[in-house]
DNA sequence: CGGCAAACCTGCGAGC
DNA sequence: TGCTCGCAGGTTTGCC
């Protein structure tokens, strides 16, 4: 489920209770995610304090006073909970338990297992497989008209599939590029090449719009980020064109019955939510 | 190298 | 009620 926002969302919610308390426990219930639990991931993070809870693209990073940072990405189903003390026992998806030294317990939770988690030098994180690749983090400095337009020079795919490319920007999914491209006027069909100057401009900041506005939506309509379930991260979404095959399109008052509103089409295999009229 | 399908897993809703 | 089918927010791999 996870794309940016939500992962942002996680993040904020796991700061108040993890920064500066010590890590009293971690259980590995099962360790066969997407790649294995490494062996030695809960002996490097218990009786560790935590310094800081951040966000790398799509990844979770909880850096130690120890110089290591754990970090977890979510796949496609992958939760946290956050678990008073003396919590209901781990549920059948529940794969690996942290224990605050204060009995909090935070739970990965995750039914197909496409998650994963690993632990590293702080100082080696930049080199680390997972990020040596990924591009510019759409929240930061890095990212505009020209970045983008430098990194779609050239490719040939349609705009959407490079857009799912995490060397091109890392953080975008399935949902957020859909509403991204709704928001720019941009076709999920347009040779990706072509998106320069001010498309590139326009795109940029449309990606920076939606996803700023996803992340103001997961802060504001949960006290804390925390939902009473206890789970971080999943908030009421509100999105214009994913998911809303055949609706009106919110940007346009044509008629449906002429254009067939929202239109739905497979893209490298995977949904891609849009108005043909809107978006050229 | 580029592009695409398949693979990794489980759960859920729709339809019969 | 119960079964089967299709689909799901990510990423890697292998094939042409």
């Amino acid at each position: 489920m996870p794309e940016l926002p939500e992962v942002e969302t996680v993040v904020r919610g796991l700061q108040p209770v993890m920064t500066g308390q010590t890590i009293a426990k971690v259980d590995v219930r099962r360790p066969d995610l997407r790649i294995p639990i490494p062996k030695d991931f809960a002996r490097r993070l218990e009786g560790q304090q935590v310094a800081q809870v951040r966000r790398r693209a799509k990844y979770v990073l909880i850096e130690l006073a120890s110089g290591d940072t754990a970090l977890a990405h979510l796949g496609m189903s992958g939760r946290i909970f956050i678990e008073p003390q003396n919590p209901e026992p781990p549920g059948k998806h529940d794969h690996i338990v942290f224990t605050m030294a204060d009995g909090t317990q935070i739970r990965l939770n995750d039914p197909r297992r496409f998650g994963l988690v690993e632990i590293d030098r702080t100082d080696a994180l930049d080199q680390h497989r997972f990020f040596v690749h990924l591009g510019p983090d759409p929240t930061g400095n890095g990212f505009n008209g020209p970045a983008l337009a430098a990194a779609l020079k050239g490719k040939k795919c349609a705009i959407k599939a490079a857009l799912l490319d995490q060397r091109v920007v890392a953080g975008l999914g399935n949902i957020y590029i859909s509403e991204a491209l709704f928001e720019s006027g941009i076709s999920p069909k347009r040779l990706a090449g072509a998106v320069q100057g001010s498309r590139a401009e326009k795109l940029a900041s449309a990606v920076q719009q939606v996803l700023a506005r996803a992340i103001a939506a997961g802060g504001s309509s949960l006290r804390d980020y925390v939902q009473p379930s206890g789970e971080l991260g999943y908030f009421q979404h509100q999105w214009a064109v994913y998911g809303r095959e055949g609706e009106a399109c919110p940007g346009c008052d044509c008629d449906i019955a002429r254009t067939g509103g929202v239109q739905r089409i497979v893209q490298a295999s995977r949904s891609t939510f849009y108005c043909s009229r809107r978006q050229r």
